[in-house]
DNA sequence: TGACTTTACTAAACAGTGTTCAGTAAATTT
DNA sequence: AAATTTACTGAACACTGTTTAGTAAAGTCA
């Protein structure tokens, strides 16, 4: 079975090759300005092509998305090995921070980029958010149980705690902190941060 | 000069029934579902006709933009009668938050839409915006000045109140909150802004 | 080997998009 | 009444996502 071994091979690189270019081509110029004819020429086949692999534009984006969640885990996975929970939060949040900052096209594609989110093929990509999302709100939990917080509706504080680095990396994707100098941004950014560690303490 | 006064009357009409059209149409569909030949259609006008009063699409949603920043100021500036600083800051967040939760469409097109923000057309929409973000941190700093903070960093206080504001209303608008079952959503943003505003008092 | 089938791919088309331009008919001015 | 200005449109251009019919090569079997 070796003919249709290298058969399958080849069909997951052609798959991937279009990954791989349309995942370039959706950072440098965003998911609508990319069209199907240019990931076509990227990779050098017709238009046609792209379609033997994916349903459609949007299958192409749901598999990107895929992609982008499995980055996200792993950036942030590693957290998991400290030990204390609340320097477990506080990495895990400088972490998710990270990960918009130095990947705006894929934070893009998670949060902000507007998709038929009701896929059912979509499911794997969901699950394996969801599943982090668990390891974060298990983090809160624990700093409860550890006694970091006295307030006990772990659900509020993990909400309380996303809203702020959502709405921070958000601003930043998307080009809404003009009336700050850019030199200062990132300072501003960071300081935020602190300032929302300070603040949790106290929850 | 009263068939001049009828024509600009009626080129003041002409533009803003567009606009009336354009924007239906966006909330409805979004700003990239939605084609020129659409709005064409809605005014009953050809599509040539709409370029007689907007230079492009673009300009049609900056135009949209203007009025969503008018909108947006209307709803937050009632707060300025409140005396108190930080009454008057805490209805200032929960109108901003109650503004992007009654006009998602408004809020999209002002803060997360993906468009060339460097626009000099756009100028008058960005100083409009830029008043009432002042408004903001003059509010923050009055509260310093009334002694309701310790902190003396008023610029990174409205920075971090702004981003939980923000990620709060962007992960609603943009449906993100799908690991919470729908009726549960409104109120855990409820309990977060509340959580928020406990937290602020510590600062 | 030669005939048959399956696979991988593409050219061309369809209906849609933003945008431009030449042309027209009506309104206004002279 | 003639000339001009205004408001509008039909048709075109180059683009978009997507489908379909057809082709040439690769693989299978006699």
């Amino acid at each position: 079975m070796s003919i249709s071994d290298r058969k399958e091979r080849e069909k997951k690189e052609m798959r991937q090759a279009i990954l791989d270019a349309a995942l370039n081509l959706f950072r440098e110029k965003g998911y609508d300005a990319v069209s199907i004819r240019n990931i076509a020429e990227a990779i050098e086949y017709s238009p046609a092509t792209i379609y033997l692999y994916f349903k459609d534009k949007n299958e192409i984006f749901f598999a990107l998305q895929f992609e982008a969640a499995a980055v996200k885990r792993d950036h942030l996975l590693p957290v998991a090995q400290i030990e204390d929970p609340w320097q477990r939060l506080i990495e895990f949040g400088r972490r998710y921070i990270d990960f918009g900052m130095k990947h705006p096209g894929l934070y893009d594609l998670l949060f902000i980029i507007r998709a038929p989110m009701e896929s059912v093929e979509n499911q794997e990509c969901w699950l394996l958010g969801l599943s982090v999302h668990k390891f974060f709100e298990d983090t809160v939990q624990a700093c409860i149980d550890a006694r970091y917080f006295k307030s006990t509706d772990a659900k509020t504080i993990a909400y309380t705690l996303w809203c702020h680095a959502h709405g921070l990396v958000s601003l930043f994707v998307r080009d809404r902190m003009r009336m700050y100098p850019p030199e200062e941004r990132e300072e501003l950014a960071r300081k935020s941060f602190a300032m929302l560690l300070k603040m949790a303490e106290t929850l």
